[in-house]
RNA sequence: GCGAAAGUGGUGAAAUGGCAGACACGCUGGAUUUAGGAUCCAGUGGGAGUAAUCCCGUGGGGGUUCAAGUCCCCCCUUUCGCACCA
């Protein structure tokens, strides 16, 4: 009843597994696609975004193998990670056997879905031989200057016991355990993204990725051109810097802004012990510090401060301006400092009124004369400076360089750019990651661990979740050791490396894993990357993928390879919905992927996930449309079972017979190839193409009988059915072998090629124009292809039905449109 | 608040400015019996009509055009991202 999907997928997958199809190799002379899904956490099950993942990467591997590319598409885990660590915790285990444990189990998952992986290049980020090149790249980042310890306050997540990425904290709270996240001040291992901050903005070297994803990294980096300015401290030698973006509202600043963590409150906060006010300055930095940052950022906390009992000069007239401590200052953007313009800037503003400090309108707004008595508001956009001395008059856009270059002159200031983009903190507080290879040395400092003595494993015997501590600062046999530099004793550093380490460079890896000399050879490089087509998910956007092309930029720079991006298509796939939300436990609305397979098998799975939707958006799951897919390829199978006989003898002879025999399917026949390579090649639309090989399949069966047709019909017949297996390929690549073999065949689908159209075919000999009037569609009508164009105009107007609505009305116009439709205008 | 994307039948969705709803699900009626989540046939946006045919219809309102789901302007809704960024 049901075609034996089991048996056969079981078959080819071993077939292909036999004949190492998807073992790729490095040659010159052939052109590589190279196509890659992000790879999964080894979490121990494939969940159905897996699914539809892969199947969109496997369906381009399989269609660029056919088109005779020489295709590379490998398979890894991401298993370093918390998840393992708790897991661990929770279950009395080993985050590495459990995570072993787990990668056995994916892989038998995978095995199941049949997709062409190249499992002779598998990686997994927990092992030794990849995350010692972690170790190893982390030196050579630290010998380019890129690496620096600083100290900083951190996102720390008290649950996960670890300080986070700014990118790693989602609405206030950790992206792993929902945690609200707390600002802790620590000293970390940092990696200076910031350094490629510019180049990360400049996106024309890929090919073609998402505008969102382009959007959302620009937004992230956040870069703003400004100017710096100096203020200097009377009766001392500090200046106190601020950056701003409208240095033409310089005359209108009135007082100075600092955050309670910025070194001169920090200063003042000791010395100043005998001052008037202290106490309160003192609780109001204490306090500010100590609210949360979220609570602290929004826009909608109230803005507080309190007078420093300081002054700075503004270096353009000379005034003498309080410095105010307030909780509206960011420490870590810019220089730490704003110049307040109440006048013209929303928060200065309601600082102002609220604590009565003196405004002035430095911008006049042209279509309405502003004045400081009624203002309701700032106003912040542009206009003609006014209090301004020798800038008075000019527009805002002029006064700003002009003002910023007199500045220069002055040297009181300076032309400056700063990005919303922070440095990467790396270190995380956790055994299961890649060991940072560093010796703490009382003598020498900070040592690097030599070359030779890399990978820096971690050690297995550990007491994984008996502290809350990380348990690498209690493994005492692999914390104490000698220091390389000078034979004393040293401890390493137990912190470990952000996963995103990991991940950052691991589609390099895969192209050279087993190499042990090098992360990959460069010679392989320069031919396998950029990868053609990276597939995944959008919530990546400003983390791994930027975290990705940092990471390139740098491997580059370093020697190692030589393009500039890693990706050069990217493919933001949809997630899976059931019910009108994601799949998750929680909601009780996951479909496991191995029980529709054991129940339909892979290639409906497949195909189903692949005609919900376009591959960007999100895939709609529901039960009963898969039963759709299952149909489909149950009622080709049928065809081609039935009719096997026919189709082995009468295929080869399709391009003997006269064009006219079966002229509508041999239409259908070789359009729908044209279709195909449409949808993929320009459009990467599956569903459409899935449509259009269903579309044919009805075209082919609305044929009754089969072998009561002359012999020139079986052939244009037998043509009809045997191209469908090598369109269907890429979709559903089991079935599709099992009925090329079913027609006769000795090779294996990809070898007979993707099929050529023949424009001969899809030409029509006569053609329906559809008669329009006034925009409606009034008429038909059926000529010849060859037919002139004013004999077409005038069939249409003589046509049945229009004669009505044209009667005795004054035909200005008839537009046509060759091979599609007439249109009258009255 | 700022930015981006989207809004089409009962459902998932199709439509280089050119017949809106391909393909599929679901549903209705029929055939068949092997009673399976089977197969096959017909129908299926709303309304009027025996029918030919006509009217209405792509979130709402304007506009451009012979022709608009598609292009332009305004508004509404939803989703996503950013959010005191000086």
């Amino acid at each position: 009843m049901e075609y034996p999907f089991e048996k056969i997928e079981r078959k080819w997958q071993t077939k292909w597994s036999e004949e190492k199809l998807f073992q790729a190799k490095t040659d010159k002379d052939k052109k590589k696609y190279y196509v890659l899904s992000m790879f999964p956490y080894s979490s121990g099950a494939l969940h159905m975004g897996h699914v539809s993942n892969y199947s969109i990467a496997d369906a381009l591997t399989r269609y660029y193998l056919m088109k005779g590319f020489n295709v590379f598409q490998p398979m890894g885990y991401d298993s370093f990670g918390l998840p393992a660590e708790n897991f661990a915790i929770v279950n009395n285990t080993h985050p590495q056997t459990a995570t072993e444990d787990n990668i056995k189990i994916m892989r038998g998952q995978f095995d199941r879905v049949g997709f062409g992986f190249d499992w002779s290049k598998e990686l997994s980020t927990s092992r030794p031989d990849y995350y010692r090149w972690n170790q190893w790249l982390f030196k050579r980042f630290y010998d380019k200057g890129l690496v620096v310890r600083k100290k900083a306050y951190l996102n720390w997540c008290e649950e996960c016991q670890t300080v986070l990425a700014n990118e790693q904290v989602e609405d206030g709270s950790c992206w792993r355990c929902d945690k609200q996240v707390v600002q802790k001040e620590m000293e970390q291992w940092f990696l200076k993204i910031t350094d490629y901050a510019e180049e990360l903005l400049d996106f024309s070297k890929v090919i073609d990725w998402p505008e969102r994803v382009k959007t959302m990294q620009t937004n992230w980096i956040g870069k703003s051109v400004g100017t710096k300015i100096h203020f200097p401290v009377p009766d001392t030698d500090q200046v106190i810097k601020v950056f701003t973006t409208r240095p033409d509202t310089i005359f209108g600043c009135t007082y100075m802004a600092l955050p309670p963590e910025h070194p001169l409150v920090v200063k003042w906060l000791e010395k100043d012990k005998d001052k008037p006010g202290y106490f309160n300055i003192k609780e109001f930095c204490e306090k500010t510090i100590n609210t949360d940052r979220i609570e602290r950022t929004s826009e909608d906390s109230p803005k507080e401060g309190v007078f420093s009992g300081h002054y700075c000069i503004n270096p353009v007239n000379k005034e003498k301006i309080p410095i105010w401590i307030t909780n509206y200052v960011l420490m870590d953007y810019g220089t730490g400092a704003v110049m307040a313009v109440p006048a013209h800037d929303h928060r200065d503003f309601a600082f102002a009124r609220k604590y009565d400090l003196p405004m002035r309108i430095v911008i006049q707004n042209i279509e309405k004369d502003l004045d400081i008595r009624t203002m309701q508001e700032a106003y912040v956009d542009e206009g003609i400076l006014v209090n301004s001395k020798q800038f008075d008059g000019m527009n805002s856009e002029a006064s700003k360089k002009a003002i910023t270059d007199r500045m220069e002159q002055e040297k009181t200031g300076e032309a400056a750019v700063t990005y919303k983009l922070r440095d990467w903190g790396v270190s995380r507080q956790r055994y299961w990651g890649t060991p940072i290879p560093i010796i703490k040395c009382d003598k020498c400092g900070t040592v690097l661990v030599p070359d030779e003595d890399l990978p820096v494993e971690l050690p297995f015997e550990v007491e994984v979740g008996k502290t809350r501590q990380n348990p690498l600062t209690l493994a005492k046999e692999w914390l104490n050791v000698q220091c390389p530099s000078c034979g004393g004793d040293a401890k390493r550093e137990t912190d470990t490396m952000d996963t995103f380490v990991d991940s950052s460079w691991y589609y390099a890896r895969f192209i050279d894993t087993h190499n042990r000399e090098e992360p990959f050879s460069k010679q392989k490089a320069d031919y396998w990357l950029p990868v053609d087509q990276y597939i995944g998910g959008i919530e990546h956007a400003c983390m791994h993928l930027m975290y990705a092309r940092f990471f390139h930029k740098v491997l580059r720079d370093i020697g190692l390879l030589s393009s500039d991006e890693p990706f050069a298509r990217l493919l933001t796939q949809g997630m899976v919905i059931k019910d009108g939300a994601k799949m998750s436990k929680s909601k009780g609305n996951v479909v496991e992927p191995l029980y529709m397979i054991d129940r339909f098998g892979a290639d409906t799975c497949r195909v189903f996930m692949l005609f919900a939707s376009p591959p960007d958006k999100d895939v709609d799951w529901n039960d009963e449309g898969i039963m759709g897919a299952f149909r489909f390829l149950n009622r080709l199978w049928r065809l081609v079972d039935s009719n096997a006989d026919i189709i082995k003898q009468y295929a080869p002879k399709a391009s003997e017979v006269p064009d006219n025999t079966l002229k509508d399917l041999r239409y259908s026949t070789h359009f729908t190839i044209k279709k195909v390579k449409e949808d993929i090649e320009e459009r990467m639309q599956f569903n459409t193409a899935i449509a259009a090989i269903m579309e044919h399949l009805n075209n082919v069966t609305a044929l009754k009988e089969p072998a009561s047709l002359s012999e020139n019909e079986k052939a244009v017949f037998s043509e009809a059915c045997v191209v469908i297996p090598r369109i269907l390929y890429f979709f559903a690549p089991h079935l599709a072998e099992e009925l090329w073999e079913m027609c006769g065949n000795e090779s294996m689908v990809h070898e007979a090629g993707f099929p050529e159209y023949c424009e001969k075919h899809i030409q029509k000999d006569t053609i329906n124009y559809v008669i329009q009037i006034k925009g409606k569609v009034r008429g038909r009508i059926t000529v010849p292809a060859d037919t002139p164009d004013e004999e077409i105009k005038k069939q249409a107007l003589e046509a049945e039905n229009v004669g009505r609505y044209i009667e005795g009305k004054n035909v200005k116009k008839v537009v046509l449109v060759k091979g599609k439709l007439v249109s009258i205008v009255i």
